[in-house]
This record gives structure tokens, sequence and C-alpha cells, in this order.
RNA sequence: GGGCCUAUAGCUCAGAUGGUUAGAGCGCACGCCUGAUAAGCGUGAGGUCGAUAGUUCAAUUCUAUCUAGGCCCA
């Protein structure tokens, strides 16, 4: 007879393998077709807000692997709390003017540009932008990522524009708006200013000077040298300083010097020059000075700080600046400042402007006596007119002349240049708008507000806070077209600015109408209020402002453009980036909502690391380990990059690598094998049906035990999702599937569920566990694993399938109460440290051959009274436990003189295996005495004869 | 160069106000099963806790320096 069609074997048709990379995407069609997410927010109306905003990524180029860390964090942040039961939704955006889009579209127009119009280059930059977010979207969806897709921000649309202006308003009234100086890299050739990314950097022959600034009477004093040996009949002390832009000295304001770097005080005739002690002999050499000797040393903190000395070009002191900035690599230690034409000089100018520093009596100017050209203007009587570096070689004549010169030559170096007409660039500064930090207190309130802000990790909270303690004034003009205008106005014939609330408000107006653009097709005439006359000088002619606004101050102000644009969503709930954006995101909308609100933004932060290499190292084109989220899509399915994320430690770097993803694979299947395993032995099981219920009370211990493991994990997960801890969720979810249920549960389980009668209540029972596990189990994983936990939901039998349902849809399970379930933890604990010595008992038998499989064995277990009488209660389930056909107890502790497998001296126990008794059941594979007891079936025992029946 | 931070088995991660033999899962090796089968089960081997110095009765844990690496700034 054939037996074997008696057993109820799991069935199931949910595929072993999960065929991800084809299958995702139609599951991600269909949410999109069920508008899953849309069906969500309203089943979650009326509940609990939860508002992650979303960072804008920048629209430009398909996503990498950092974007799809942020966004898979971001959708399992959502999804979690969703599952909470709270309401949770969730707006992406994309950032969309901005220099690398309008570099890279000048740069495919080439000439064309030359005939083209502003109105011309924006219609392409936006062309452009609306091409990547697009391209992104459909990246974004194909994670998994839910949201409302149909409607995301974009920085660019007009609505949002007119925020930034409005916004920009605010800021204005509030005061603290002023137009200052500050330096960019200009082309005169051009007549535009560049940014970093738009110079190469090329060989060029510039001159090298070494130029004498005489201390001047009272600083030659408190300098006290009087009294050295070798000072007598010195005429004068002079500072150093070594340059290769002597144009740049008619706008010398100051010199700096290093604190820490030894000043030698260098005797050459009848006069000392100052300079770096290690440079001492370079110089010397190179400017060819007479029997140089040595006098004095100082270090640069002791006591030159605010000295003045005569500059070379005209009747000003230039005071002595201490700057980190300085190095001993070239020239002599002392560096020429001059504010107007250098980055490091005009921070340093800045930092002893500051308000409160003291060192100081009068501030330093920013002076530039150059125009677009590169053309001294009459400030430079001497040059004026002349192009900065055709007056270079005059300059140098000049000093020559004032007997200020030591020594001068050529040197060629690295140098930036235009990249369109290749040139060399100037540093120039241009008016610009600032936003002041301390006018106001925005610096001091912004501080307070970080405060209030929960930063996840908590040193997130030491990284911004330093920045804003120490950051300049915010610089919010760029010289560009590809942005929102700066709404501001110049008065054609006083050149005094004119920036006005009641005016930014009348454009915000138009930009809402028409969209950034309007900016620059109409006129300031047109623009402003008809009769707008210059409160100085009271004529009617403007010029419009041609910067646009920093894209930091857009994406900042998305608060306001987007949160603000709901209900009671604002303060967000959360904001999630990569660390980098302290100082981008975090950093201007907190600047920005301080300014407009008081208060910061956001109520949490949570950032992430950067995604580096299976050996820590960053990822770039040149080093080729870069991993695009496209390939492993492709390869393994979105699915396992969803686990990647949630397994690594996103507070620190995340490491990928092919190892990395192998080994997460494998943990997908088993995760994935043991929801099959699940789904194939409930295929009869119905849910709803009362018969096939039971108790809680009246199961076996086995099964209380399962649920209780099971009560566990929707603890521990819950808790990791509650505290953005996900590590500990793929780990419980691993432990889970391996060890409780695969490695224990189940293994158990097998010869009740196969070998019973299908509708036998031990077996019911069972099956209602089962079914609570794996319904639970896929909403735990759904956050996670997205496409999985759905893929396990369409099979798990009782349900309708309907198009309309989805797990995504549901709550998170609750723990069940389970009767004595302190006590029953205790005892299985001990019951399973008890199989672990027999499981290596059987094991010593196996490799004796004695044994093969384990149900071959008869265990004899010695045990120490106590344990004897704890384990009689469990006598009938031992052999399943063990999974062997027999158990015998004696209670006799170990036996003297008898050889033991195994024992455990904590337990009290040691374990003895032998041949198991009796013949082995045809169908259930068990040894027993009762085979061959009935003649109808010969090689059947009397269970298995009963089952049958 | 400055600010913030990291380093525990092949991999991903736990761990302790400083105190016995530093844990888990995976992977690996060996074996079993063939009624989860491109599956399942068992047993086992893997670690100078990045390096050096110091504090201490005692350091992987605290301190300093160094090395390697990451983000931001210059």
């Amino acid at each position: 007879m054939d037996y074997k069609s008696t057993l109820n074997l799991p069935k199931t048709a949910f595929p072993m393998k999960g065929n991800l990379p084809n299958r995702e995407p139609e599951f991600v069609a269909r949410w999109m077709k069920q508008g899953l997410y849309q069906r969500i927010q309203a089943s979650r109306a009326g509940k609990p807000l939860y508002v992650l905003h979303d960072g804008p990524p920048y629209a430009n180029g398909h996503i990498h692997i950092g974007h799809a860390l942020n966004k898979i964090l971001k959708d399992i942040i959502v999804k979690s709390r969703t599952m909470e039961g709270m309401r949770a939704p969730y707006v992406p955006g994309w950032d969309c003017h901005g220099l690398p889009i309008e570099h890279q579209v000048t740069k495919q127009l080439g000439e064309k540009k030359r005939d083209m119009s502003a109105t011309d280059l924006r219609r392409q930059c936006r062309e452009y932008a609306d091409k990547f977010w697009n391209i992104q979207r459909d990246e974004f969806q194909r994670l998994g990522v839910l949201g409302d897709w149909d409607r995301p921000y974009l920085t660019m649309d007009k609505a949002y524009e007119a925020t930034i202006i409005r916004e920009f308003g605010k800021f204005v009234e509030r005061g603290g708006v002023y137009k200052g100086l500050k330096p960019v890299l200009w082309c005169t050739q051009d007549q535009t200013a560049l940014a970093e990314a738009e110079v190469e950097y090329m060989d060029h022959e510039s001159p090298s000077v070494y130029v004498k600034f005489p201390f001047d009477a009272a600083s030659r004093e408190r300098l006290g040298l009087a009294g050295l040996e070798g000072v007598e009949g010195i005429e004068k002390v002079s500072i150093v300083i070594w340059t290769t832009t002597p144009w740049t000295l008619p706008a010398n304001q100051a010199v700096a010097m290093h604190p820490e770097i030894d000043y030698a005080f260098v005797r050459v005739g009848n006069e000392v020059l100052v300079m770096a002690e290690k440079l001492v002999e370079e110089m010397s050499k190179a400017c060819e000075l007479k029997a140089p000797e040595i006098i004095a040393r100082k270090k640069g903190r002791d006591g030159f700080e605010a000295l003045r000395c005569q500059r070379p070009l005209d009747e000003g002191l230039s005071p002595i600046l201490l700057g980190d900035f300085v190095t001993l690599e070239q020239g002599t230690g002392c560096v020429h400042i001059a504010p107007g034409h250098g980055m490091d000089d005009y921070l340093l100018a800045m930092k002893y402007n500051a308000p409160g520093q003291k060192t100081l009596t009068e501030p330093l100017q920013i002076k530039v006596p150059v125009d677009d050209y590169g053309r001294f203007t009459d400030e430079v009587q001497a040059f004026a007119g002349q192009h900065v570096f055709k007056a270079n070689p005059a300059i140098v004549e000049k000093l020559k002349q004032l007997e200020v010169l030591l020594g001068h030559d050529k040197l060629n170096h690295s140098y930036p240049h235009c990249w369109r007409c290749k040139k060399p660039v100037i540093f120039r500064a241009t008016q610009q708008w600032f936003v002041s930090m301390d006018e106001g207190r925005l610096r001091e309130r912004a501080l307070e507000e970080i405060d209030g802000v929960q930063w996840i990790p908590g040193r997130g909270r030491e990284r911004i806070y330093g920045m804003i303690e120490n950051r300049p004034d915010w610089c919010l003009s760029r010289q560009r077209i590809w942005g929102t205008p700066i709404p501001g106005f110049t008065c054609a014939q006083c050149q005094e600015p004119l920036i006005d609330p009641q005016i930014i408000e009348r454009i915000a107006g138009l930009v809402s109408e028409y969209g950034a653009d309007v900016w620059f097709e109409r006129t300031a005439q047109e623009l402003l209020p008809a009769g707008t006359v210059c409160e100085k000088c009271g004529a009617t002619g403007f010029n419009k402002e041609q910067d646009i606004l920093d894209v930091w101050f857009e994406s900042g102000v998305s608060h306001a453009a987007v949160v603000k644009q709901q209900d009671d969503w604002w303060p967000a709930s959360l904001y999630l980036e990569g660390s980098d954006q302290h100082r981008g995101w975090f950093h201007s909308a907190l600047l920005s909502s301080v300014t407009t609100d008081g208060q910061a933004p956001y109520r949490a932060v949570l950032t992430h690391g950067f995604v580096v290499d299976g050996q820590g190292k960053k990822m770039s084109k040149s080093a080729g380990n870069v991993v695009s989220p496209q390939d492993v899509i492709k390869q393994h399915g979105a699915e396992i990059l969803r686990l990647w994320v949630a397994a690594q430690d996103y507070q620190e770097d995340l490491r990928i690598s092919s190892q990395i993803l192998t080994q997460l694979v494998e943990a997908y299947r088993k995760i994935r094998n043991t929801c099959r395993y699940l789904l194939s032995n409930v295929y009869d099981f119905a849910p709803h049906d009362p018969a096939h219920q039971v108790e809680i009370a009246h199961l076996p211990e086995l099964d209380r035990w399962a649920l209780l493991r099971f009560n566990n994990l929707i603890s521990q997960v819950r808790k990791g999702y509650e505290d953005f801890d996900f590590r500990q969720i793929v780990h419980e979810l691993d432990y889970f599937c391996s060890v409780d249920m695969s490695a224990t549960y189940l293994d158990i389980l097998k010869d009740r569920l196969y070998t019973f009668r299908a509708d036998s209540p031990l077996r019911r029972g069972s099956q209602m566990v089962l079914f609570q596990i794996v319904t639970g189990l896929a909403k735990l994983m759904a956050p996670v694993l997205s496409f999985t936990a759905e893929d396990v939901w369409d099979a798990v039998p009782g349900r309708e399938p309907s198009p309309e349902d989805s797990v995504h849809l549901a709550t998170f399970p609750e723990p069940v109460a389970i009767p004595g379930e302190a006590e029953l933890d205790a005892n299985w604990k001990r019951l399973l440290a008890i199989r672990t010595v027999v499981l290596s008992a059987l094991e010593e038998q196996r490799r004796e051959k004695i044994i093969g499989s384990s149900l071959e064995a008869r265990v004899v277990l010695n045990v120490v009274p106590a344990l004897h009488e704890f384990l009689q209660a469990y006598e009938h389930e031992l052999p399943a436990l063990f999974i062997v056909s027999q158990v015998v107890l004696h209670p006799t502790g170990n036996p003297a003189g008898e050889r033991q497998l195994a024992s455990d001296e904590a337990l009290g126990m040691s374990v003895n295996v032998v041949k198991a008794e009796g013949e082995k059941c045809e169908r259930c594979w068990n040894y027993r005495a009762s085979v061959g007891s009935v003649s109808e079936h010969p090689t059947l025992c009397d269970r298995c004869i009963e089952a049958v029946a």
C-alpha cells in the first residue's frame, strides 16, 4: 500500500527562489495601479501624524548607491511608522536649480550659448532637470519606495520659487540682509564670475617678488630689539613678504604670520629683516642677501599681532595678523593680505572685523581697485586703465624705485584658468548679498534651537553646533542664471541698493503667476511698482539684481514651501540625510526657519554615513570600486539592497562588496524559505473556521513556546523600528527563522504535521500557530523586505486575494497573551539546553555509524533526582523534542563505570544513545514495538494505523 | 592643517561603571537526512578586541600618541 499518500506533506505554490529582479517590477506596477500610497494615507486619516520631510536630491544624473541608501532608510521609517498605526505621509522632492545643471547645459551648447537669452538658457536647464528628476523618480520607485510620486515638490515649480522669494522677503524684513564685498573667481576676458568647478588649473608664468614692509617707529619700539647685540646703527626693521601677484599690492591691507612658526630677525648690513627662520637660507639665496645674520627669534604669536608696517604702494599702514593658513612651503612665512583679492585674505579680514574683536583699532577695508575688465581703476592712479597682468612689470619697477624690492624672479606654477576662454583668471571681490549671523541674534537663536532637536546619533549635535558657532555671514549671491533671482535693485544714478519687503512681495506674486523667468524677461521698471524713487537721491531709474540666490537657500526653505503647505505638518518630525548635510541642508533649513519662525523646522534629525567599498575605501571611478544600485538590482533585486541598508550600521560608513551581498542573499533565502515552509504547512488550514481554532491555553507547551518566541520577536522588531535600529531587526528575524523556527520548532513539528490525521486537534493547533506566525512575520518584515512580505501576504490562505489588498495597509501584530508565560519560558530554556546535550551525543553515535537518522536512536538520560522530577512531566514529549524514537529516564545521575557520550554537570545529566528498539514504521519512520501488531498493516505502528483508519 | 567620527572572528553585528574560558547569525570544514531537496538538521574549527606607550592589583574597555579609513572645512 502507498502510505506516503496518506501523509500531510507540505504543499505550496510559493517558490523557493524569489526571482526578484523580474518579479519586483510587477509589484511596483501593482502598487502604483492600486494607488497604494493614497490608500494608505486615506486609511490613516485622523491618526497621530509623523512627517518625514524629504531632502531633495539634485536632479542631475542617475541615482547612485548613496541615493538608494537614503531613500530606503526613509522608506523603512515611513512604512514602519505607518504600520504602527500612524499617519506618515511622504512627499519626495528634487533640487532643480544650480550650477551643475547650468554648467552641463552650457557645455553642451558650446558656442551657441553666445546668442542665447537668459530665458532660453533657463528653458534648456529646466528641460534638463525635468528629464533627470523623472529618471530618478522611476529609479526610486523601483526600490520599492512608497510616496506621493504623482505630486512631488520641485524647487523650480512656480509656487516653490514664489515661496523662495517670500522667505527671502522675510529675511529682509527681520533685518540682517546687507550688501557687501566678497571675492570670487573672475574671468576678465568674459567679464563673468566663475565657480571653482569652472576653472581648470594649468601652468602659468608669474612674477615672484620679495617685498619689504618696514615697521613704523612705534611698532619697532614694541618689538623690543633695543639692547640686543648688533642692533646698534640699525636704520630699518622690515617684515618681508613674498607674492606672485604684485598687482594685488595696491589692495594690501595687512600682513599675516602663523602663530606657531618661529620667525627670525635677520641682520643684513644696517637693516633687520623678519621672516620665518626655516626659510632664511632659501630666501637669502633668492635675494642674494649679503652676510645675513640671525640676531633674534620669536614665535608669530609672541608680540607681532597688531604691530604695523608701511605698505609699499600707498601711505597707509598694514597691521600684522595671525593666520593658521600661513605655510612654510614657499616664500617667507609672512603673507601679504589683500582681502579683495583672495579667499584666505578675505576670511582673515572678516575674522578680525568681527564684532567683539578688539585687536585692531579700525576695521580692515576690502579694497578692489580693479574693474570688470581686469583694469586698475582711478583708485590706483599710477596704473589706472592698465590690465593687472600687464601692469605687473611696472609695479615691480616701482617697488625697485621705492627700495622695498628685495628680489624678483619668474615662477612657473599651476594657476586657475577660465574653462571657456582658457585665460588666467583673477580673484576679485564683488558686491553680494549677505545675511548677518549676529544682527538679530541669528547665530545665538540657532544655537539655542539646536538643543531642542533630537540628533541621531547624538554627535550630530556637536557637529552642527560647531559649524553654526563659527560660520561667517551667509553669502546668498551666486553669479548665475539658473536659479531664483535675488529680488533687489540698485539706483541707476547713485548705486544705492533698493531691497524692500513690499516690493519683494509684489515680485513673489509675479513669480507665482509666471515663474522666476519673469525676472529675466521684464525690465526693472516693469518689475517695480510705478512711481518707485530712490530714497537717497530721488532718481527713478533702477537696475535689477543680476545674481541669483544660493541653492542652499532654496532647499533650506522647503519647510515653508512643502511642510507648511499642509495644515498640521510643521515642524517636521524628522529630517534624514547623509552626515554631510550638517553643513548643507540641516544648516540652511535651521537658519531659515529660525529667522522666519523663530524655531527649528524639525523635531529630530537622523544622519547616515557614506557608502564605501569592502575595504572601507571611498568609491571612485578611478579606483574602479563603484557599486551601482542598478547593477545590484539587476543581479540580486532591490530587496537585497533594502536588506543591506537595514543590516548595516548606517551611523558609520556603510561597506558594500560582492561578499557582503552574497551573505545577504543567503540570509534572504533563509527568511524566504522559512516563510515558504510555514505556508506549505497551512495549505489546508482555514483561519476563519471555528473548527480549526484551538484555545492557546489548550495548546501543547511546544506550540506555546513558539508563540512565546514570536511574541519576543514582535516586541524586539517593533522596538527596533521605534529606535531606528534596523540591524537589530535583521538579526532578530534571522535568528528567529534559523534557530527558533527552522532548527527547533519546525523540525520538531514535522512528525506531527505529516503523520497525524489532517484534522487532529494537535495538528490544527500547530497550524494555527504557523498561520499566526507567517502572517505576523510578513507584517514585521514589510518595511524592510517590502516585496517579499507582499509575496508572502498573497500566499497566505483564508484571505480573499484582492487587487486592492496589500500587507502595507496592515498594522504590526500584537503579542498574544500566553498563560504561565514566565514559567514556560524558564522550563523551555532548560529543555532546549538538555536538547543540545542530547544532540551532541547523537552526533557521536552517528560518527560511530551506530545511527544515521536520529529516529534510529534510543536516548538514555541519566539525570540527578531534581532534573528527573522536572523531566518526568515531559517524559512523553521528549522523543518528539529530540526527534528520536525512544527516550528513557534514569534518576541515577552519571552512573559509574558506564561510558557516557555527553554530559553536563550544571544541568545534572549525562546521555547515552543506543539503537532504537522495535521495527521502523514504514509511514512515520519511527521505531516502535507496535509495528507488525496488526495484520492488515504489517509495516505500520499503532499510531499510524489509527491515522490511516 | 582644523572640526566630527570609526577600527571586536572570513562577513554583518552584540558586548562590559575596567574583573573568570569575548558572544550571535551567516560563511567555512566534516557528517547526517532524502517526506522543506538548487532545501533541511547536527558537530566543529575560527579572535594578540587596529598598533605602541601610560594609568591600574587588573585594560579589548580609561588616557596619550601612531596607523588606516570616512564626512565637512581650509
